[in-house]
RNA sequence: GGGCGAUUAGCUCAGUCGGUUAGAGCGCUUCUCUGAUAAGGAAGAGGUCCCAGGUUCGAGUCCUGGAUCGCCCA
């Protein structure tokens, strides 16, 4: 039943100190009602303000793109963007979180093209890019309502509406002024650069699109062995031989430049039957040759530099590439794994291919048109597609005796995702920045951050710096960040850091620097008064994410303080897979501007699986729906389960049952014990009394627990281990409900102050701690048992108090406890219900575990329902003491000799040995022909189970069980079935708990003087006021049978 | 092909500095407790700690190699 809402802390409406709790509580709809009170009381707000003075602890908002609704994965990340700032609020700092939205990029432009039916960059520009970059504004922020929601459902304190958006025009000038300082710091340039392009679309693909599904596919292609004449013979070579090499590219033979080896690999020349030797890599030369082929001679690769060839065509001359043109030149990126050890180098169509033009100076020559045919170097192929023309040129070099193989090959090729072409891997100008020189900066930073999971710093992320490679920055796009660099015709450029500097300039006055309009602002070149137009290109997305830091304040063109303020951030989080995105993108970004990592530490979070470990996709059909599980279970249950299930780096399997689990395992055992408290508060009349000191050791046990608990969660919190901390509340929650609560029943149902206030402090601290976790229940518990401040996310986080802490009942109470367990299991075994008392029962323990039991007695022999508790003392005839050698301390001292040790030690009288040792003496050994002592800590003592008895044991102590029950024994346990029966009986009748009533008993003579000898035991425990015992004829009378015996049982209400 | 991580009961996960009999929860079977509980307790069944070597008196834990899965890169 929901209960009404209340404004003031007090509760003079109701005669009860607390609202009513529902057992049945639906989470989703108290969280909508708890979402509601902090939109009335500005809660977020406040908590914010309140710590207007206070040392602020800085957190950057990852941007997401709000052009699709967000899914399970976004609201991972969001919770885990949530709990720190929060935990860290109430902690007592400044946690301003302001929001950020990421709204550029390819990924817009595809979705948009999809929907638009475009197939190239042609259809845009027919278009109208003015038209095209509108739709995509409009589409970058279409879904943002939905993520607005998600947010606040979830309960992500963040401000949205002070977001930044990578869109705005400030912050593109924030992004112009932090480019064009890099420019003019030499650090941005323009270069030649092999990426992966469709010739049919004349487009380059990025990486995001060779991500894309159905990209890299299997095809068959030609696999060809090409021999290359040696031209000089040059020892180890001689005249005639051939060196071989590899291809599946064969098109790309007719621009061969070079051919690289291995310095260090063997090579070898050898004879497969008649003719020329051929020159390969060793480990090659079976798979390439045969099995008969015989070795003529070995050496490393790097004799074999320097060598001339003759290529596999004749078009382009050696002199065209260079001094080192058709020659062997050394290479790292050299295998022995497949092909023959002598790599086939065109420098316009390979990285690798590439970079060692580069390296020797190789001049880059692509005789391969934008569409993909071959110009008119090319003699006559000319004008025909390149892989096309594969037949033809493998047929033509048959021709020639050039072929030692021609074969097919099966394997995984990418192509071009919108038309299928496949993508020629080719030589294109493209804009970087000099990151690679930065390189031990970028390391400096990266020891300054702290990462979460530690491996990341000096693994993925360190791994990454290390070998950095210039950022490739440009994209030949449309909505994007216009890179700010004009240029003239004289050979001059310009970067432009703000939309005022380029009006200044050109006398115009744009006020949006997105294309196409930024492309018609042309000015005079400063040097040569030439008209300055802008490059076509924009820049890659993660350049605006990673310039964050200041362009959210729009620094430096104004909002500078406010950007040093955060700067740098705190905390920052995101998925693993950012790694290489905004981790570095930031990092980079800041250490070339401010030469230090915007961020000192950072969480990381893993991927989401589905139930059966398979990766969630549209078309598996395995995507999990936010708001199904929010909507079944509460936001507060998702919470709990990414919290604590596992350390978030890990990654998920995700399923609702694990959901429910999270539920039922923690929030509906944390419910219910708030319920009973409410429950009898409520009852008793009861509300916090300050004055109430702790009576009992079970009341210093549990506040001794909840500061243990309190000293855990901060620790762990202080490590961003939000997982740890989780679980350390979760274990205080089960030994509350199940062992302080459960102990305690008694002292609730008589109104004890002392047991109210213990529980009443643990639950309102619990609520504190969980704050930042499961943000909502936290707070209605709170604000039913405490309520003086508005909302338990304006208190301070709990502080933990060494005084309250008592670790030595800690320990007895958990001995106790095991004790209680045995003594159970002993029961079980003997089949005798836990209502049966029973006379004694036989602790068999020593030493610290015996003095934890005698202090802890009475609740043992309560749990055990026995009347006495017995102890046996080491001589006692009854039990039989056990010797063990301890390896941890005896391993170090006699190492391999160990096994000799344990024979020694179990050759020992036990008992002659345990009793030496109480009274701390030694006791000897002989090891390997000397003598060796022996103190008590190298030998665990532990006392063997009893004969005769119902015992169970586990290490070093026993319970056993006195089964003889006499009549007397056998009447109390009838008194307590017959007790049992009658609340049954009154929960049938549908009486409150609180109800007094009349009882009536008739049946089985023996019961029934049973229960006379226990009636007002029977009374107390049933609330009669008034027991009879005479027959009635009345329909309300139940009938039970207890112990095979016939009872029947009246209840009505007094 | 490279880097990083993971692999422990049917499922989800712990497992400290290497210490000898590897744990919990869920699920299943049986029993039990209940004046908060959808809960709790006990017992049972369930293990090639991914595999193979190695180091060590002793390996789930450390080292090497391999397998499988995932992420990132080429």
């Amino acid at each position: 039943m929901p209960s009404p809402d209340r404004t003031a802390p007090a509760h003079p409406e109701t005669a009860y100190p607390h609202r009513s709790v529902d057992p049945r509580v639906s989470f989703p709809a108290l969280e909508e009602r708890v979402l509601e009170r902090w939109r009335r009381r500005g809660v977020f707000a406040e908590s914010v303000r309140r710590r207007r003075d206070a040392p602020r602890w800085g957190f950057y908002e990852g941007p997401p793109t709000a052009n699709g609704p967000p899914g399970i994965h976004h609201v991972l990340a969001r919770v885990f963007k949530d709990i720190f700032p929060r935990y860290r609020t109430m902690s007592g700092f400044l946690v301003e979180r302001k929001g950020g939205w990421d709204c550029h990029g390819l990924a817009v432009e595809l979705a948009l093209e999809a929907e638009l039916g475009f197939t190239s960059k042609e259809d845009i520009e027919r278009f109208g890019i003015a038209e095209f970059n509108a739709r995509a504004r409009e589409k970058v922020l279409s879904h943002v309502e939905d993520w607005n929601r998600m947010t606040e459902r979830i309960g992500f304190w963040i401000d949205l509406d002070d977001a930044y958006r990578t869109l705005d025009p400030e912050y593109v000038e924030s992004v112009w002024w932090a480019l064009k300082t890099i420019y003019d710091r030499g650090l941005l340039y323009e270069k030649l650069r092999v990426v992966p392009y469709c010739p049919r679309d004349q487009v380059t693909l990025s990486s995001h699109e060779l991500g894309q599904p159905d990209v890299y596919l299997d095809v068959v292609d030609p696999s060809i062995y090409v021999r290359l004449p040696v031209k000089d013979a040059r020892a180890p070579l001689e005249r005639g031989d051939e060196l071989l090499i590899w291809t599946t590219t064969p098109w790309t033979l007719a621009s061969n430049a070079a051919v690289a080896v291995d310095p260090e690999l063997t090579y070898v020349r050898a004879s497969a039957g008649s003719g020329h030797a051929y020159v390969l890599a060793e480990a090659r030369v079976e798979a390439v040759l045969g099995e008969d082929a015989s070795i003529l001679d070995r050496f490393p690769g790097a004799q074999l530099a320097g060598t001339a060839y003759e290529p596999p065509f004749p078009f382009i001359p050696a002199t065209a590439y260079g001094a080192r043109g058709h020659t062997v030149l050394t290479a790292d990126f050299v295998t022995a794994t497949e092909g023959t050890g002598l790599v086939h180098t065109a420098i316009a169509f390979g990285e690798d291919d590439f970079r060692l033009g580069e390296q020797y100076d190789l001049n880059v020559i692509n005789p391969v048109r934008l569409d993909g045919t071959y110009d008119e170097r090319i003699g006559p192929y000319a004008g025909r597609n390149v892989k096309q023309a594969d037949p033809d040129l493998i047929e033509d070099l048959k021709a020639r005796r050039r072929v030692l193989r021609a074969e097919t090959i099966n394997h995984s090729y990418p192509h071009c995702w919108r038309c299928g072409t496949p993508l020629l891997y080719y030589a294109k100008p493209s804009w970087y920045i000099a990151t690679s020189r930065l390189k031990d900066r970028l390391l400096a930073a990266n020891e300054t951050v702290s990462w979460h999971p530690e491996h990341v710093k000096h693994g993925r992320f360190g791994n990454w710096l290390e070998h950095n490679v210039d950022w490739a920055l440009s994209r030949e796009r449309y909505w994007g960040t216009p890179l700010p660099v004009w240029r003239c015709s004289g050979g001059h450029a310009k970067a432009i850091g703000s939309l005022n500097e380029l009006n200044e300039l050109a006398g115009t006055n744009l006020t949006d620097p997105h294309r196409p309009f930024v492309d018609e602002v042309t000015f005079p070149c400063p040097e040569c008064a030439q008209p300055m137009q802008r490059v076509p290109e924009v820049i890659d997305v993660w350049f605006d994410s990673g310039s964050m830091p200041f362009a959210q304040y729009h620094a430096p063109h104004e909002g500078t303080a406010r950007f040093e303020e955060h700067f740098p951030a705190d905390f920052i989080c995101e998925a693993l897979d950012q790694t290489r995105g905004w981790f570095y993108s930031l990092i980079a970004v800041s250490t070339l501007l401010f030469d230090q990592s915007p961020y000192r530490n950072v969480v990381c979070l893993g991927l989401i699986l589905d139930g059966d470990g398979r990766k969630m996709s549209k078309s598996l059909g395995n995507t999990i729906e936010p708001n199904e599980v929010i909507d079944r279970f509460g936001a507060d249950a998702l919470r709990w389960y990414f919290f604590t299930s596992k350390q978030p780096w890990d990654g998920y399997r995700f399923s609702m049952d694990t959901i429910g689990e999270a539920l039922r395992q923690f929030l509906l055992q944390l419910w219910n014990t708030y319920g009973f408290y409410v429950l009898y508060a409520n009852a008793n009349g009861i509300d916090r009394d300050p004055d109430a000191e702790p009576e009992s050791e079970l009341d210093r046990w549990a506040l001794s627990r909840l500061q243990a608990t309190v000293e855990v969660v901060r620790e762990r919190m202080d490590n961003f281990d939000a997982t740890n901390a989780g679980r350390a509340m979760q274990s205080f929650v089960d030994e509350i409900s199940n062992w302080y609560v459960r102990r305690s029943r008694r002292r609730f149902w008589d109104g004890d102050p002392a047991a109210f206030a213990t529980l009443q402090t643990c639950l309102i601290t619990i609520a504190q701690l969980l704050a930042p976790f499961c943000p909502f229940v936290a707070d209605e518990i709170y604000d039913n048992l405490d309520g003086r401040e508005p909302s338990v996310h304006l208190c301070d986080f709990p502080v933990s108090d060494a005084a309250a802490r008592d670790i030595e009942l800690e320990h007895a109470m958990a001995t106790a406890r095991e004790t209680v367990r045995l003594g159970l299991a002993a029961r079980g075994q003997a089949k005798l219900k836990v209502r049966q008392p029973l006379r004694a029962a036989v602790v068999v323990a020593t030493g610290a575990e015996r003095e934890a039991i005698e202090r802890m007695s009475e609740v043992v022999r309560e749990e055990l329902n026995v009347k006495e508790l017995r102890f046996v003392s080491e001589a006692d005839e009854l039990g039989e003491v056990e010797l063990r050698p301890n390896y941890r301390t005896l391993g170090p001292r006699f190492g391999k000799h160990m096994p000799l040790v344990a024979a020694a030690v179990a050759g020992l009288d036990a008992a002659d040995a345990a009793a030496t040792l109480r009274e701390g003496g030694k006791v000897a050994i002989t090891v390997n022909g000397h003598d060796r002592e022996l103190a008590a800590e190298d030998l665990q003592v532990s006392m063997k189970p009893l004969k005769g008895y119902q015992v169970e044991r586990e290490g070093s102590h026993a319970v056993a069980l006195e089964l003889e029950i006499d009549d007397e024994l056998r009447a109390e346990g009838w008194a307590r079935e017959i007790v049992r029966a009658v609340q049954l009986a009154r929960q049938d009748a549908g009486l409150e708990v609180t109800d007094r009533i009349v009882l009536t008993l008739d049946g089985d003579q023996e019961l029934v003087a049973a229960a006379r000898t226990h009636e007002s035991y029977i009374a107390g425990e049933t609330l009669a006021v008034e027991v009879g015992y005479e027959s009635l004829e009345d329909e309300d009378l139940r009938p039970v049978t207890i112990d095979g015996r016939q009872l029947w049982i009246g209840v009505a209400l007094a």
